[in-house]
DNA sequence: CTGAAAGCGCTAACAC
DNA sequence: GTGTTAGCGCTTTCAG
């Protein structure tokens, strides 16, 4: 074969215009929309177009100026329920603006995290949008400052969701909800219903948003004059097996409580069924409580108390604000807000 | 400003190779790895891309014939367990065999799904994989080949996932699991316990998945003798509205019915929900079923007997067979086979 | 070992 | 209106 055609590597703007008796600028500009061209060549380019099966190749547009913006999510994994809310609002906000969505899932690991921003980067993306906590340390301030310093000078744009922020300065757009505000208000709602030993099922002690979470726990003791006992304080992960896991550690213990109040509501799925598991009512023996208003909560039985987290909008957020932005415009630092919703997993206590 | 260099776009190979004072193909060379270069040279050719930061551009890479491949993931919606577990597994094989990934949501639009579908022809992806089951109709084979073809002729793959086949000679690779033999051994289960009346949560009526598991409902049925009440038969759609609005339904006119089986595990939780809302035990009054093994089934309570669908292992499949194909190998149709694991929804009849 | 030149597929001036 | 000529940023012969 002499050059390529018909083959499996599809045609070129060239094959069409040679089939059509054109130039290929002819063609490109019948594709391209509103520039004047005759009528017939119109027909025949576009019949050489359906014959030949033809699309322009992407890469070759994006690197000639007018490529299809993309956008990159870097998560933990996808299969966690806020995860895969967030995700759904970038991919939806990301087709609604003409964006195409780049999904990396790091499995925790910090290295393949670097990997694939590194990568995106090279793919020249519009934005990567990282998702999720970690550990507020002053390496990770650093690293990801350098990240987005790279991605700023290649007119990209990191965007942090429910990520610690880097302080003043660095060129990224941050996107959190407020963690420690909203178990304030949950914490504070249960204790009002009289509890005044609640356990405290954890994620990392080191972990941004479990610590969030954690404070606001503490600040609504201390808001009524309450000292939790530290005995109270369990730590885990954010993942449902934590949460069986540790409550019961906590029975086994025979740890005091009349509630308990998860970090998430994976977690307190957990804990729920390690309360069924030992023969415990809920909330007739002990109350129970959540953390991110996950669809399932309302079918977990009783129905769980716990606290929205507009995780869907967040991602939606999140792409509008990076796509927003022009180089001079200031860095944006969002805070959503949160609000509890009773349902029926926390009864006052009688006694 | 008259040569692009420093500024928001990145600096370029040519930048790299005049501030060390050499050729582009020579930092092409040192970047491209194994190639002849002296070690002076390519410590300078590594400094200077340290000190401008540089990454080549993926895209002009693609261009030139050696870019990162990438294969597309198009499903309804993210959010839904099962498609997130798939997705997970996609996304996990995709980069361990060095793929980037690209999502679509196409919430439910067939337009939408056909617009991705030329969209990912067009960044020439490796293969586009489809999830998610639809309506076996002539029209959506005929289109589904159609696009099958397009793929095929341009290099690329179509991967069907939990959809219906197109039939002989289509250039796809499909991957089911046996909806129906599923829905045989779970029924088969539950009408062993005594149960007479079975109520049948199904979906929509022409979606492929739903037919299949509701044709291993009705066997299961014929297999023992009996023939089960049409009026037990609902139609609803997957998710979790539809199981409790359908249950609600079926308490409001008093249907006859001592166990249901929902189409897949959203909707037990929903009709769980539901029941719960009646004020009825599970399974003491009726014993549920679900369809899917989600991970939060076994937090439902009481914990969910399900039939269990390596959707995990779908995705990763799916990515492996599609990447290993040849032009000539021929096409996989692969058939995962499911089982039901026993929990405690499902209760014997005694009276 | 290294540079010049051609080419990947497409678009965008610049002519006629 | 339409063809020709340059690029876009990178790789890869082809010469030295």
């Amino acid at each position: 074969m002499t050059r390529k055609s018909q083959d499996a590597n599809g045609s070129t703007i060239r094959d069409v215009a040679a089939r059509a008796g054109v130039s290929a600028s002819t063609v490109s500009r019948v594709l391209g929309g509103d520039y004047p061209v005759s009528t017939a060549t119109r027909t025949r380019v576009l019949r050489a177009v359906r014959e030949l099966d033809y699309v322009a190749d992407a890469r070759a547009k994006a690197v000639a100026g007018v490529g299809t913006p993309t956008l990159a999510f870097v998560l933990e994994d996808i299969t966690g329920p806020s995860f895969a809310l967030m995700a759904h609002g970038v991919e939806r906000e990301a087709t609604r603006l003409g964006h195409l969505c780049l999904v990396c899932s790091t499995e925790g690991d910090v290295q393949r995290e670097l990997d694939f921003i590194e990568t995106m980067r090279a793919q020249r993306t519009a934005a990567v949008i990282l998702v999720g906590g970690t550990a507020d340390t002053p390496e990770y301030r650093e690293r990801t400052r350098r990240i987005a310093d790279s991605l700023a000078s290649a007119g990209s744009r990191l965007v942090l969701c429910g990520r610690p922020p880097l302080g003043p300065g660095a060129p990224v757009t941050v996107i959190e909800y407020d963690n420690e505000g909203g178990a304030y208000a949950l914490v504070a709602h249960v204790l009002a219903q009289g509890h005044q030993r609640v356990l405290f099922l954890g994620g990392k002690p080191d972990h941004a948003t479990a610590q969030g979470r954690e404070r606001g726990y503490l600040a609504a003791h201390r808001a009524r004059g309450l000292d939790p006992d530290p005995e109270l304080l369990l730590h885990g992960d954010f993942t449902r097996d934590s949460g069986h896991r540790l409550m019961r550690l906590a029975l086994s213990k025979e740890l005091e409580f009349t509630a308990v109040v998860a970090a998430t509501d994976m977690v307190a799925a957990g804990a729920l069924t390690a309360l069924h598991e030992a023969g415990l009512d809920v909330p007739g023996d002990v109350s129970l409580a959540g953390y991110d208003d996950i669809p399932f909560a309302r079918d977990l039985y009783p129905a769980l108390t716990t606290v929205h987290v507009p995780y869907e909008e967040l991602g939606r957020l999140a792409v509008r604000t990076a796509l927003g932005r022009t180089a001079e415009s200031p860095d944006e630092h969002l805070l959503l807000g949160t609000h509890v919703v009773v349902r029926d997993s926390i009864a006052a206590v009688t006694s």
